[in-house]
DNA sequence: CGACAAAAAATTGTTGACAGTTTACCAAAA
DNA sequence: TTTTGGTAAACTGTCAACAATTTTTTGTCG
């Protein structure tokens, strides 16, 4: 519990331990910055710089970049560098739909193998959020709620769909495209929540695949919304 | 053609002027000795031994590695170096069921959204697979199996599910679990692609997703009946 | 003042060398 | 014969320097 939030972006000493290669140090350390803001879309990563300010060589910065770039968080052209990727507006539709099938799929197979502890465990999370969506705080609200989608992946019963749906989650998460959400989107959020649970304690593999994929389908068009009414905004 | 004979380690020229990065040639040339046999399975491999191969120095072969490592291809243990890697049985399965999840899908969203001269495209694929699957031939009807499942990974309108698709397939044919189909086999197996062409030409995405999903379980357990089959036949 | 060309600077691509670790080998003892 | 200890070889991890390319700056001409 209180393990899963302190490994939530950085790494614990015992990973550390496990492969203390420069390179995968630096691959989580550049994964950090561009979560973090530290790098924008689109900026060059410029390899001497960050080689002084990590205090290694160039050579595992380019390994780093180089498997980053194979997970598709960097691009690479020849040549010029690494640039942070940036998924345009479509190309963010595009992994959304991904990840609506995906999250639909693991939502289904939970509906075929889940067991009544694990019923009760979802509906505990509900209930929660429930709680929290009332008093408005996303801050709150937001960690459940992905303690809610992991524990669907994990109760999925397949590692590698549960692996690409926290790749596809995080790359969205990357870019920004976070749901901003304020108190009543809270409470259709989590109404969509009960649905899946609601479907999948009912055992029916349909239902939870519908109702899987509109939660997702829902929420994009959520963040979405609340993009363009936040760009308005700032105008 | 005759040009080909001239890249002796398999790289076209136009490839080489894309991206002359060494990294990048290297890395699909490990790709290619892998598909290919010329690595086994948890075989580690030689950086020094293979630099000296491809004539580069250690650096372009470990970016490609560490590439390839982000890629699910490759596996890295500290300090004993890059090894190829091998899916359990398990795993395997594992893999198996996310793909058949996610072509599931794919066939799903084809359903959604074909058109009519793709779907005559679809009919006229399967009528020439069955063709072939008469002669009993599967090196003449493997490619056009191929070509099946790529078109609809091209026609369901996400790229990224069908990068992730692709990659899937990729990884299992990789590991060698490919179906060494015999004549009922493709048979079989073309029944079942008529009977998604037909779900998606109806638009019943329900019914597409069954067909795709039922295409890719049934297809696993023939390849792993195979597998046994052969194990005894050979032990 | 702006366009163009050439030189300079910055940056990526690649290499070979060195340090630290793992593996292989061999001899001596139980 | 097997085990153990130590030494040497092989190999990975890292670095700094060099080559090739791109970008920026500078200088010149219209």
């Amino acid at each position: 519990m209180a393990n899963e939030t302190e490994n939530l972006s950085g790494f614990s000493p015992i990973d550390f331990l496990r492969t203390r290669s420069l390179a995968n140090v630096v691959q989580h350390e550049i994964e950090r910055m561009i979560v973090e803001g530290e790098f924008t879309p689109n900026e060059r990563i410029n390899e001497n710089a960050l080689a002084q300010q990590l205090k290694v060589s160039r050579g595992p910065i380019r390994e780093a970049c180089s498997a980053l770039a194979a997970l598709g968080l960097i691009q690479v052209i020849p040549n010029r560098g690494f640039f942070v990727r940036e998924l345009s507006e479509e190309e963010a539709l595009d992994v959304s739909e991904a990840r609506a099938c995906i999250f639909a799929c693991m939502t289904m197979k939970v509906a075929e193998r889940i067991t009544d502890p694990e019923i009760a465990r979802l509906r505990g999370l509900v209930d929660r959020m429930d709680e929290l969506a009332k008093t408005g705080e996303v801050s709150q609200y937001y960690p459940v709620n992905l303690e809610f989608h992991s524990e669907l992946a994990r109760m999925c019963g397949s590692a590698r769909l549960a692996q690409i749906y926290l790749g596809l989650a995080r790359e969205l998460h990357i870019q920004r495209y976070r749901a901003l959400a304020s108190g009543d989107v809270l409470d259709i959020s989590n109404r969509e929540h009960r649905a899946i649970v609601d479907a999948v304690a009912a055992r029916d593999p349909q239902q939870a695949f519908a109702a899987g994929r509109a939660h997702i389908v829902n929420g994009t068009s959520r963040t979405r919304r609340a993009a363009v009414a936040l760009r308005h905004s700032s105008d």
